[in-house]
DNA sequence: CAGGACATGTAAAATGTTACATGATTCT
DNA sequence: AGAATCATGTAACATTTTACATGTCCTG
């Protein structure tokens, strides 16, 4: 349940409508937890349902203005000290990886080349967000900072890391010699799986 | 749907058992794309509908072995060529560092301190694992060693930002002084938010 | 013969994605 | 007046998580 707590921190700042949450959403938190429109909207009516949230003033276009409570203070100071965070990655371009040798060295290497340039695209662009924000003393800004580096480390990881993967590869090429399968053949050699199980990467 | 190619392409690899399968989730895939049983079983049964896998013999215990097909193989290298992997990064960690400023400067210390000892205890995991795999040249092998490289990296990379952002924290906290705000406070500072709307991060 | 590992499944609930639907206000 | 932006919502579907349920085989 995240979301809801995502939506409480950022109202502890100070109110804010549905949209102006989405776009907050879209602009910065959706790098590390991303919502729709249509679960940012379902939430903060539920939240509101539970008295974590307010709604204030309706403004011009049924624009509703919501506020935290004291209960919604509460819940995010409880989730945040008494609760561990879970730590589940996922990731699409990191499962492919190991699936990579179901295509031909070549797909292989664009695969990974094309990883390597999403990544410093995204160092890029996050270099440009770095310049343009205006980073004050607010909360959000302090500890927004320290995720943007974090960001920035991170993507900077990914880059290097492809560029080291393309070399890895080359090198094994060359030693282990010939176009890889392109899409069957080691499966059936010996050794590859003992009694029809997989050897666990550990 | 990355659990259906998941299986796909460990079955490429040589049949096996949803139990088999159910057990690579748990010590490897599970670092990229988490699973559960469940999941594992149902997903099964619905590839063997869809043609993609076949029940071989039946086992022991009601063992199932399934193989991929050739549907199946050319339904995963569709997956692998054809389509582009999505980036949808979830970091509850992360996400809570942007709302450290709800809890006072020491449990916003502890909680880095905490994911940093939590990142150098993955790191410590992962070589572990480097050290006790038998490294072979099938597929899983060769491509898994690319994914726990990223893994190390990643750790390394988590670890070290944690020292920097306390780090970080420690100079902010004595050019700024003081003991931040346990829980309100500085939601209401001028300019901290205009028209009742948040500052987006970019 | 008991306990652990093997082995498969279903159901319910929570969460997340995609698409649709509607209307008001502001700007050019 | 028309387009862009502001603004909120619902419905259907897919995915993920948690809990329950059941039975077999092997080892000490």
């Amino acid at each position: 349940m995240s979301l809801r707590h995502a939506l409480l921190g950022l109202l502890a700042e100070g109110p804010a409508s549905g949209y102006d949450l989405m776009r907050t959403f879209d602009t910065s938190l959706a790098n590390v937890w991303p919502a729709t429109q249509s679960q940012v909207y379902t939430e903060l009516n539920r939240l509101t349902e539970g008295k974590y949230l307010r709604v204030g003033s309706e403004g011009p276009r049924g624009r509703k203005e919501y506020s935290i409570t004291e209960a919604g203070r509460a819940e995010l100071r409880h989730w945040l000290a008494d609760t561990e965070p879970r730590h589940t990655v996922r990731s699409e371009t990191l499962l492919r990886v190991f699936f990579l040798g179901n295509v031909g060295a070549g797909q292989a290497r664009d695969y990974l080349a094309r990883a390597g340039e999403r990544a410093a695209g995204q160092l890029e662009r996050l270099r440009a967000v770095e310049k343009a924000v205006s980073w004050d003393d607010d909360n959000l800004s302090v500890y927004g900072r320290l995720v943007l580096e974090y960001g920035l480390r991170f993507a900077a990881m990914q880059r290097d890391w492809a560029e080291w993967a393309l070399a890895e590869l080359a090198t094994r090429g060359r030693v282990a010699g010939g176009e890889p399968e392109a899409h069957q053949a080691a499966a059936h050699r010996a050794g590859a799986h003992r009694e029809g199980r997989h050897r666990p990467v550990r």
